[in-house]
DNA sequence: GCCACTGTTAGCAT
DNA sequence: CATGCTAACAGTGG
């Protein structure tokens, strides 16, 4: 379900709504969800949460005495406010009761893919569950994304989706950064001439930007945790849209599997080869230094 | 009933 | 480093 955007607006969804409440009591429903003891989890009886932040698609609840709850949503993660006495959903993994507080929160998981761990640190971010991440898409100069876009091999498609490579893209939104920019999902990332690079990295940061702006995408489950849709599937141009028209040539939408995942581009304003003079080649942009090349020797992270 | 499909990703083989 | 396959699980739709 949820990528950078949906995770985003669930954050902010859960800082009006969350923070400050004083935790009475946290059951787990299904235990494998959590990576750990479940006994931990009764440290947070009493504590207040603080914050709530996000990581890539990881969304970070963060309570008072450097305690933190760690989701991963993969799929069908979803938190609801309920009265704590309604039914609970065959769904529902975790409840959170607070202090004073008719309503509790509840997080549920269709399909139980969705983990959550609890950290027990001042500085959550430098944990080892997320040390694998790459930058943050919005938190990144466009130049830079560009430069590690280009240093790489794989196709498009599969580096986008590639949590170590850029942190909280996934299928919608690689799709349709890469149909906002001209590009086929199956280049190369090394065949990206330096103002093809600039164009992807910029074209992640539009839509990514645009799809926060709109409370993420609702296709089928996703809501924030106060139940509201998000508004970015209007704006969708090629994703899951296959044989429809593309919304700027008219051509069908082509889809298909890159890399284990549906693809969904137009052929014709995403070509495989640069036509046109646009682009061709590893012309360097007048005036603009080259990504590549006199670049500083990576050293290998021990 | 069967089969294909789904917004994710870890693990393993090649 | 890159790619392909499987598995984790449940539901929906043809």
């Amino acid at each position: 379900m949820p990528e950078l955007p949906e995770v985003e607006t669930i954050a902010r969804s859960l800082r009006r709504t969350a923070v400050g409440l004083r935790v009475e009591a946290v059951r787990l429903l299904w235990p494998k969800l959590l990576r750990g003891p479940a006994a931990g989890l009764r440290r947070l009886r009493g504590r207040r949460i603080v914050g709530v932040g996000r990581r890539g698609k990881m969304l970070l609840v963060s309570f008072e005495g450097d305690a933190h709850l760690l989701f991963h949503l993969k799929m069908t993660g979803r938190f609801h406010w309920m009265d704590r006495g309604a039914p609970v959903d065959r769904h529902t993994r975790l409840r959170i009761a607070f202090r004073d507080r008719a309503r509790e929160l509840r997080f549920s998981d269709v399909r139980k893919f969705a983990v959550l761990r609890l950290l027990d640190t001042p500085h959550p971010l430098e944990s080892p569950a997320l040390a694998g991440l790459g930058p943050e898409p919005l938190a990144t100069p466009a130049p830079d994304l560009a430069r590690r876009l280009v240093r790489r091999n794989g196709r498009l498609k599969s580096l986008l989706l590639n949590q170590a490579f850029l942190a909280g893209v996934g299928n919608i939104y690689a799709d349709e950064s890469l149909f906002a920019a001209g590009l086929h999902p199956l280049r190369a990332a090394s065949s990206l001439s330096d103002d093809e690079a600039l164009r992807l990295a910029r074209a992640v940061q539009k839509i990514l930007a645009a799809a926060v702006a709109a409370g993420g995408s609702t296709i089928r489950d996703y809501r924030d945790a106060e139940g509201m849709d998000g508004l970015f599937q209007r704006d969708h141009k090629v994703y899951g849209r296959r044989s429809e028209p593309c919304r700027v040539c008219g051509r069908p939408v082509e889809r298909r599997v890159i890399g284990g995942r549906s693809s969904f581009f137009c052929p014709i304003c995403q070509p495989l080869r640069p036509s046109g003079a646009a682009g061709r080649g590893h012309g360097r942009t007048s005036g603009s230094a080259s990504l590549r090349g006199n670049g500083v020797r990576r050293r290998r992270s021990n």
